[in-house]
DNA sequence: CGCTGCGTTGAGCTTCTTCAACGATCGTGG
DNA sequence: CCACGATCGTTGAAGAAGCTCAACGCAGCG
């Protein structure tokens, strides 16, 4: 039921079920595959998506081919919510990175009814002020820190996220992690190898085992290298 | 006078003016002067501010003393929103580059008057989403262009924004803009110079002309190297 | 006049990318 | 059910880009 997905949103919460309900009329379900494009960096923003299942990545392209991912987005996250206020166009590309569902919001009629509630206007604000501090917090490592400082932090921040006696499963391929990190493939793979030669983890597929813990934190600090 | 600058912002435009008068009511002026800090990292965020006058800029420091400067704000910008919506820290230092003014506004004045005004929380939705855009666009630049397209994609910008007659004058010293391109002063002066032996620009002090658009543009899309 | 901050230049080195080849895995069609 | 191809991941060698460290010139200012 679409009406579910919608009360179950931080996006929505606090809203009168009139709304929820309201929401649920006015959203489209959408299906993606695995690879296929949801929308285009340029294309005119008609509305914007939540996420109902699978896994949607944001991401650009540059001039050679070459993807850094913006985001990766799960079920219950909303996107593209900025081309509804700033400019028309979608500021990067979207593809679902596994088979899909998502909840089209066509820009008038959601527009329409945020500018009446102010509870609305507030919880976007939030979720915007979130995305914001992520992204700071992007460049951020993009910029002071080298790779292996980076993967440490992404694996620390996933073990907290799931909790599971300091074993993490990649969420997504190596190769999308290498663009989300900012890198190639065969850069991550040779950090992944050298910080299981040196004790740090041990990785067997998909499975990502953490045996230092304080190594990686001094890592993803900037305190240490990996030579 | 605080009330014109407050109503000649774009977060405030389209508010009545007794919302001004309001504004003008709750915020508190503050002064720095150039190289004083107006709030750590960390440190919980009280409210947020409007740059009056003067230039502010929003970084971050790693471990190791490198600085990754986020935004510089002049005249008319707010900043440390974010603060306002997603937690209560400020996610990344402030200091004053010149000597500023600045208006604050308290957390809960300002938060109690946007809850009731819809028109407010759309202008903010607007500026944040903006912010968001330019995130992404720093994102992009920083891990798909080298240091020469950056550079060049930041003269072809300042030269939009201005326009005259293809010259420019650096609104920060060279060792910030280094910052703000996620480099090194060393490394800037290099290319600076290396521009210059390539018939691209001519610099001299904060003056840059530029002779080869187009050559920068292709710098700046990631078409060239600067070998 | 000397100090301090900023910018520049050089040398060496680390890190990352590029290019190429190869191995593993998985889904599909024969 | 097997074989094939595609995608993904890994590894090696070579090169480029940027960083570190160090020294120096220059300007502004006390």
């Amino acid at each position: 039921m679409k009406t579910n997905h919608i009360a179950n949103n931080s996006l929505f919460r606090g809203l009168p079920e009139s709304d929820h309900e309201e929401l649920a009329r006015i959203g489209v379900k959408q299906d993606f595959l695995r690879g296929e494009i949801i929308f285009h960096e340029g294309e005119d923003g008609a509305g914007f998506y939540l996420v109902q299942s699978g896994m949607v990545k944001i991401y650009k392209i540059s001039f050679d081919g070459k993807e850094q991912i913006l985001h990766i987005l799960g079920p219950g996250e909303p996107f593209a919510e900025v081309a509804l206020f700033a400019g028309s166009a979608y500021p990067a590309n979207a593809m679902a990175i596994e088979k899909s569902s998502v909840i089209f919001f066509p820009r008038q009629a959601f527009s329409d009814l945020i500018s009446t509630q102010p509870s609305l206007a507030l919880n976007m604000l939030g979720t915007l002020s979130l995305r914001l501090r992520q992204f700071a917090h992007m460049v951020e490592a993009l910029s002071l820190k080298e790779v292996p400082g980076r993967l440490a932090a992404y694996i620390l921040l996933e073990n907290e996220k799931h909790q599971k006696n300091n074993e993490i499963k990649l969420p997504i391929a190596k190769s999308q992690l290498a663009s989300l990190l900012g890198t190639i493939p065969e850069t991550l793979s040779r950090i992944l190898a050298k910080m299981t030669k040196q004790g740090l983890i041990t990785a067997t597929g998909s499975m990502i085992s953490i045996l230092d813990m304080e190594g990686l934190q001094d890592l993803a600090d900037g305190e240490t290298r990996l030579s």
